[in-house]
DNA sequence: CAAAATTGCTGATAAAAATCATGTTTGTTA
DNA sequence: TAACAAACATGATTTTTATCAGCAATTTTG
């Protein structure tokens, strides 16, 4: 573990994404709790914040920042399951099965993230109910995304779930403010690790779809040129 | 919906599931009204006990049976997400979030199924903390089940993951008492939407399985003849 | 800044898996 | 029980995707 760097201690009560967090309906003495007992790091792109196989000591709330959650499959090719904005918790799956980690989390960025010990978080639950009532929606929303995402695995082509990628980084993360260019930067190798195919794959269908004027590539930047068609080759049945 | 016949309603306290269950820790009162108001059914073979896009009203208690829980995908085909055997619970995830069902529950064989209502479950998480723990439990083993489903989808070959789901298939359901023959009667299609290949691609590969004196196919019942080598062909990192 | 390393790109090829076609077996029911 | 439908099986073919190889561009670092 190397030491990290932390960034000013704010206030859960302060904190404007907590809204969107599991922790929006803590309040008073519960919340200051909470908050007197977190600490806040700040992790640099790349550095990870817990590793698959370790040992749960707390949960991790994202203040500020991209970070993604991958599996390493059997033959050392990494799976990213699920990616984490401002507001996210992460970590508390393996905390509440009481296992390890199944999967690592690494900043994608800069991040800001807080981090909140076992027991304080645990006594919070049981104090809590409302918490406890966010924690399964918030497991109950992640076990479907999973499991349509498998859906997807399994029955589309590899094209159609680069699309649908795509227009999920730009509900997750949003465009670069006043653009439409998606707001993270990924590696050619991340996005196939997203989708689920080989990185040239993942590299010349993006440049397929760039030919087409679908999209636009700017070096690692990805600029959403036609949503429309981008969506009709994703073929989602909702949307 | 048809009219479910009724078996002989047993109180939960009698039954021998709930240990492994998510009520293994309520007792008394609560216990009472749970298992008051809840309904007995048995479901025949091929009946559904919900169905994708439908309102919950209640949870799926299964007290003897085998449930498939499976999406239809963009192109009509079923892709099954979860198997549910005696002491597991349905459909509590879609009432949890407050959405729709996203998937739809189908009996593999007759099954008897208690129907807790939605107020009752509801009122027993909020009365009852370890209720709750069990849910979170549930949910969390559910999700990380789902996530490393997914990474095998997306990097194994259909051989491995065939190995696989026969593996998984004999811990859920076990074989049939002092044989190694595979306690579930599934199509080959279904076979196939669990792996998540073509009913051809899997028959092909049960029967190259077969020859290879791994598995013994027996019309729809399947020997497992040697498991070790079965192991190896899924190619398991733990195991 | 130059060298080295990583990442991105493209073509050729191979492998994996889906699809199509057709026949067989099994199960259902009139 | 005959006739029909559904499920199973297998071969041939096509499509999709992965792998391999070589090179260009970009980034990192001494």
């Amino acid at each position: 573990m190397t030491q990290q760097k932390t960034f000013d201690h704010i206030h859960c009560d302060k904190c404007e994404k907590r809204g969107d967090s599991i922790f929006c309906c803590m309040q008073g003495d519960s919340l200051d709790e909470l908050s007197d007992s977190k600490t806040c790091s700040i992790y640099r792109k790349g550095q990870v914040l817990f590793n698959e196989g370790g040992h749960p000591f707390g949960v991790y709330c994202v203040n500020k920042g991209k970070i993604k959650v991958s599996i390493v499959g059997d033959e050392g090719k990494e799976q990213i399951v699920r990616l984490a904005k401002d507001g996210d918790v992460l970590g508390y799956r393996s905390m509440l099965a009481s296992e390890r980690y199944n999967a690592t989390a690494t900043a994608l960025e800069d991040s800001q993230v807080c981090f909140i010990p076992k027991d304080i978080f645990l006594s919070s639950l049981k104090k809590d109910s409302t918490l406890s009532v966010e924690v399964m929606k918030l497991l109950s929303t992640q076990l479907k995304a999973a499991e349509i995402k498998l859906t997807h695995l399994a029955q589309k082509p590899v094209r159609e779930r680069l699309a649908e990628t795509l227009l999920f980084l730009k509900e997750t993360y949003g465009f670069e403010p006043g653009t439409d260019i998606l707001s993270v930067q990924l590696s050619r190798e991340e996005i196939a690790n997203l989708v689920g195919t080989a990185t040239e794959t993942a590299i010349r269908l993006l440049s397929e779809l760039n030919k087409e004027n679908i999209i636009e590539l700017m070096g690692k930047k990805i600029k959403i040129t036609n949503i429309k068609a981008l969506i009709r080759t994703a073929n989602l049945s909702d949307y």
